[in-house]
DNA sequence: CAAAACAAGACAACCGGTCGTATTATCTAG
DNA sequence: CTAGATAATACGACCGGTTGTCTTGTTTTG
């Protein structure tokens, strides 16, 4: 095993692992120690990493939102139905994971945003370029939607991934304190299932 | 001034500044000191009233949201126009406080949920009553608008008033991050404006 | 004067971050 | 191909400062 490969495998025990603590205790109710114990790494070789805990926490919003989006993706590219159901299946996916883990945790970005969206500028410069790359792709597959028909077009696809987007980050909080997918449904329900439908 | 006077005083000093604080920091964000130094009690007697800083927080909760409800009550009990364009005239108030503020802070409400949220069983509590006193005032307006016919009566007021509630924490979170009061003036157009409205 | 309320600071644990040293990989010169 | 120089990485003891909580002595009150 050469150097340079163990780093990369730290690095991403390092990363995977402030994923599930960062999303569970928040930014500043996680020590480094208690990321470094977990994954059995000394603390200077985090900072030979990672520079910094801020900086670290910018990388891990990267390394949490990836398998979001593949996963969404590969709804919107199945050969199934038409893009809306597709869409509708992914989120019904979603809430199963949530069920799974006891609404523990909720959205990593949802959480960080609220925390530190506005005292780590470099922080909300990767939330932002996070939700955006997700929002996007939101987009995308609504404009698909439009195109088949199913989807209303006297609101753009932007708006309406936006709107999604929000509501679905609010009934995750809701979520969080109910021990609910209740929230969760209902966002689906109105937004994919009422409102976003053509006439 | 009396002994009892002044522990009141003070109490109301700490929920106070622990309401800016929290908000803008967070809960492990913000230390006692930090607290204390503002308001220039010593640490003994913050232990005194309150007896942890959980127990100060679910506090610090209650006092938060009170405002917020007279000044929706205010406006729902105004002999103004329609109930639909009341809630529409609170909602422009709110932005327009949260752009004078710079978009900084957002909702406590919503940045503790995420934050603490799964971690604090007496915090959750605290926000959970909150957030149902705050949810239920929104729903009687709705209902008064109902009976009024702006409002569609096919959805009951109690899911569209959680909807409304829901985006608006998405909403206020997207803001933090993008520094921008559009996601709630979108907010309020495509629900009030829109979904909500009686055909 | 007894009991309760209050305030001051001690307290250990922990925080994020630094630094000197040991180890290893890569490059350069002969 | 090798010997030596240089850079990169690994590692954990250690730093000053802060954390939330508790103990203890004082003051107030009925």
């Amino acid at each position: 095993m050469t150097r340079i490969a163990n780093k990369i495998i730290n690095k991403e025990n390092l990363l995977s692992q402030g994923v599930t603590l960062l999303m569970q205790q928040g930014y500043h109710g996680t020590g480094l120690k208690e990321i470094l114990d977990a994954v059995q790494i000394p603390k200077g070789s985090f900072y030979n990493y990672f520079g910094s805990k801020e900086n670290f926490a910018a990388e891990v919003i990267q390394h949490y939102i990836n398998p979001f989006i593949d996963q969404l993706n590969g709804h919107l590219e199945a050969p199934g139905n038409n893009t809306l159901s597709a869409l509708l299946c992914y989120f019904n996916e979603l809430i199963t994971e949530l069920e799974k883990a006891d609404f523990k945790g909720g959205c990593l970005l949802g959480n960080l945003m609220g925390e530190i969206g506005d005292t780590s500028e470099l922080c909300k410069e990767s939330l932002q370029f996070a939700v955006n790359r997700y929002r996007d792709l939101l987009q995308a597959g609504l404009l698909k939607a439009q195109q088949e028909g199913t989807v209303r077009v006297d609101k753009s696809a932007e708006e309406m991934a936006d709107l999604l987007v929000n509501m679905w980050q609010g009934a995750l909080l809701r979520m969080k304190i109910e021990q609910s997918s209740i929230p969760l449904k209902q966002c689906c329900e109105n937004l994919l299932g009422d409102f976003f439908k053509a006439k």
